[in-house]
DNA sequence: AATTGGCAGTCTTTAGTAGAGAGTGCCAAG
DNA sequence: CTTGGCACTCTCTACTAAAGACTGCCAATT
């Protein structure tokens, strides 16, 4: 069993060794920290912290480094979340103080939150399963090709492009787009795709393909918008943390680049009781990102919805600073999105 | 002076050199090549070269790479534009076959030419600069948050989020929308902008504030449309092309993380005769990307308008072939969402 | 005048060796 | 339970030597 000062061990080696890159020994330990007991106590200790799996050695006689396990039980005994800097908070207002674009707000996040933590971020756009339709758009942009809107009344839109038949005039377009509103208006958007799929009944034979067209269109857009995006930035920090990474970070590159991965390692990811989320190292390794840990925690958006946002580095990060950035982000950006 | 042989010498060592990130030897070149002649007659030859500066020496007795110089020449009068190969096109066909939401047919294509390419793909968003206003709509999201939707005639969207006084009530907001969408639809957007800076006259003297809230609000929105935005993708070669940089790609992926660098940097190039712009090296060394080299064409889109798309990575690059990639995918790309 | 083979000279790369340094594990004593 | 001591292991650095790759130049050849 490890003691009460092993765990203190623990610690001091995980800060160690995330601030140097360096395996961390026991004289070292005695040095920089005031345990107390001589190396030869702090050796014992690490004993068995080694026994444990918290700790391993690079090679025999080298100091010690965290295993997955070993950070897992720092991150989960991490109760001091130390408050983040003035100069980080500050940061954080003048970053999204100004009220602007979703897709700018949304922009300016995850570049703050990369700035904040030195990591790659990453921000989910907000989902919209629960909302309602408020407007449709039908745009003529030429003569067999319309662009279809949709704005719901959690703020989200929607475009797609479409190659229609010929025969839609412009008129009939905007006769087409009256119907669809007040047939939408105000709708859920389950009830909605249904709606759509009866909506070509209700025309002339003649004009039913074209509404069926449109129709189609408009419910897969309904539908594809559970299929959430994200925006990241950073990607130039995992190349300053290539060293943590025993092969080459290009195949870590590439899975971050993968939405439909990290939209599923968020979604697979299990929050604690505060919303909060840490996934380490091999815990993530069915993504092709076992060397990394992920960082993340909801936030409010204006449909009462939560939709997700984090960080995503080496094992070796600085836990404690990131978490409390991410999470003070998140409420910022709850507070900026959310219902009042 | 150098000779027509001089000439088809640089072109085999730009080709072996990209190929094998090796110097290129006298003698690996008459192995490779059929030249007729001997290593020693290659050697005067790649004299001349080394006076002219188009070819350069790591060390002594190595053997020898292009200078930008050499790459530029190269680019001007040696590489033969080699078609795209079956499988390419049918790439390029699937991964644009199908229509789609403006976001996702942008979003496929800077992924499918930074797969085409193997680099860092860029595409710049359809400017609307000449395009006219569609629909406003305004969403009450809260008590006091509004968001603004505007919709082009050119399939451009944009949202805004607005914090407004308390006092907007739903049945006020949908009649302003109303009386927005007489005043504005199918007016160009200078002209909008005009007409929102009058809009506030027209209200009674108590709605005076929160119709001049959001009219400012909306011609910033309109005005900003001209600001640009570009989408990225493949930043994962850039690591895997890592060793053509002297020292660490950070500060590279820095800057091509920074869109307004870009955006300079793609409104600098001189495009040639076919609307081609290729910036080799040191060209570009004002904007921090001294040691790429960046590939940019124009597309048309459904303003009439033309926007921009490229790749950029290190200077030993495919420029045969990358050159055919992006003059392929923009040609398509216009095709999809140009005027027919 | 252009081309060629030969050869000395230069520089990089690789392998191998030795010594210093860091850290552990274990043991016997406190 | 803690401590000091010590042998042992492993890495890291510097240094040396040998091998390999090319060039540059020269004198001979076509």
């Amino acid at each position: 069993m490890v003691s009460e000062r092993g765990l203190d061990v623990l610690r001091v080696i995980v800060q160690d060794y995330v601030a140097s890159r360096e395996p961390v020994g026991s004289k070292s330990i005695v040095e920089r920290h005031s345990f107390g007991v001589s190396a030869a106590t702090i050796r014992n200790d690490m004993a068995l912290l080694e026994e444990e799996e918290l700790i391993a050695a690079p090679h025999t006689s080298s100091g010690r480094i965290p295993t997955d396990k070993g950070y897992r039980v720092f991150v989960n005994q991490l109760a001091d979340l130390q408050p983040l800097s003035p100069a980080q908070r500050t940061a954080i207002e003048i970053f999204l103080g100004s009220s602007a674009d979703l897709d700018q707000v949304l922009g300016r996040t995850v570049r703050l939150l990369s700035q904040l933590t030195h990591q790659v971020a990453l921000v989910q756009y907000p989902s919209l399963s629960r909302s309602r339709i408020r407007h449709v758009e039908l745009v003529r942009l030429a003569s067999d090709r319309v662009m279809t809107v949709l704005i719901t009344d959690t703020g989200r839109v929607e475009q797609r492009l479409l190659d229609v038949i010929a025969d839609l005039d412009e008129e009939f377009l905007s006769q087409l787009g009256t119907r669809l509103n007040s047939t939408l208006g105000g709708v859920g958007l389950v009830e909605a795709a249904d709606r759509l799929a009866r909506l070509a009944d209700q025309f002339p034979v003649e004009r039913a393909p074209s509404v069926d067209l449109i129709a189609t269109a408009l419910i897969e857009q309904v539908l594809a918008n559970r299929q959430d995006r994200l925006v990241m930035a950073g990607a130039a920090n995992l190349v300053r943390t290539e060293e943590d990474f025993s092969g080459s970070i290009y195949p870590v590159l590439e899975a971050i680049e993968e939405q439909v991965t990290l939209l599923r390692l968020f979604g697979e990811m299990e929050p604690d009781q505060n919303g909060f989320s840490v996934s380490i190292g091999k815990e993530n390794a069915a993504f092709g990102l076992g060397e990394t840990s992920v960082l993340a925690t909801g936030y409010a958006t204006s449909g009462g919805e939560v939709s997700r946002l984090g960080v995503i580095g080496p094992t070796r990060m600085d836990y404690s600073n990131n978490i409390a950035a991410v999470r003070a982000v998140a409420r910022y950006l709850s507070r900026l999105l959310g219902e009042d």
